[in-house]
DNA sequence: GTCTATAGGGGGATAGAC
DNA sequence: GTCTATCCCCCTATAGAC
């Protein structure tokens, strides 16, 4: 890890770009044309095209095309670490926890679509220590997810073997979204999170959670 | 749909490569590369210097580079449809038969590493027709799935109460491993595979599947 | 902050010899 | 089936005027 993401901010590299900005503009622009085309499916050109201005023009705002890369990705690794992990730490029981964060992770993918889809496809062309930073986050909100199910199986709350696969799987649930959501078809992202939500605690939750007895401690 | 996958044999762009050939191995190496550098990210030069031959060369088996990402895409999506899905019309309970889905399709990822990841992240590259073409069959495949899970709630052998949205599910979790799997990991993919299958089956079972008047109809 | 002009290189694909 | 040679276009990025 490289430190905090508000570092080299004089380097504009790992601070977003404020919202309303030219440059947030470009950024949003430039996701939407990640995601129909491909990073490397865009050239620098097209992309000046679409926000009417000539490709030198760009390079005032951005150091170079890996960067417009960056600012997209960062639009969700930096949610997904300061603001979705936190609902771990909130009040209420295991399960009512896991659920806020699974409803916050999906309904974040529907809102932010361009950027998800390019954050799920593109981190290959990140340079190797961008790349390493950007996995770093990943692996922390992973295992972050891991330690909440242990805790959950300490506390009597959940039933599940194996945390570490368990967090996997439920990443690979909670992303899955990404690859399908249509805004136009038969659910909400609203409804998916709410049903993506039952899905993971009702998993977790032991099959007889009252046996007479109470949660054991097994 | 636009007709069975073994057509236009002569213009040799749906038929796979068959093994051992140099056709074959062409595409294998294409997979890899593909998925190292993505499919822009590879150009023809950098392609015939890695198979040892000039780039004109490649266009004496291949078309054009598109028909190299068709071929590498094939082979996810061909045994999806014809060895994969046909497991859920063989011998066995409604659980059991999903199981053995499952622990196929996981298991496949793992053998197929190239091929998957550039399949779940190159579609994009396509031309309509064949990107058409490769979503249909996976359609097919979560169709059969979800019909599947109906037909085990109709059995009383699941408790499912949307089989359109837990198919869905479904894939997200299995298709899940192509985004992490390490051969050099802590669980083989056989294990992980395995340990899939009974998280699915487990999930679909009713948590009280005897309450001592056996399966219900509701 | 945006422009014109351009450097320097790589892209996919084809023609035609062998 | 592989080669050399080549076409024409697009690529990222920079220099320097305004």
């Amino acid at each position: 890890m490289t430190g905090s993401p508000v570092m080299n901010a004089d380097r504009g590299e790992r601070v977003p770009a404020r919202a309303g900005t030219r440059k947030a503009e470009i950024v949003a622009l430039a996701s939407r044309m990640f995601r129909e085309h491909g990073y490397h499916g865009v050239g620098m050109r097209a992309l000046a095209d679409a926000a009417g201005m000539q490709a030198a023009s760009l390079y005032h705002h951005f150091r170079n095309k890996e960067e417009l890369l960056l600012q997209t990705i960062y639009v969700v690794d930096r949610d997904m670490v300061v603001e979705q992990m936190p609902l771990l730490d909130g009040p209420g029981g295991h399960g009512e926890r896991m659920a806020r964060l699974v409803r916050a992770h999906v309904t974040h993918i529907g809102v932010n679509r361009d950027a998800w889809w390019v954050a799920g496809r593109e981190l290959r062309a990140l340079s190797p220590d961008r790349l390493e930073a950007v996995q770093g986050y990943r692996r922390q909100y992973q295992h972050r997810i891991a330690r909440h199910l242990a805790e959950g199986v300490e506390a009597g709350e959940f039933d599940c073997p194996d945390p570490g696969l368990a967090s996997l799987a439920i990443l690979d649930l909670i992303n899955g979204p990404n690859e399908w959501f249509d805004p136009s078809g038969r659910l909400t992202i609203d409804e998916i999170a709410d049903r993506y939500a039952d899905m993971v605690v009702r998993h977790l939750t032991p099959a007889v959670p009252s046996d007479g007895n109470g949660p054991t401690t097994r």
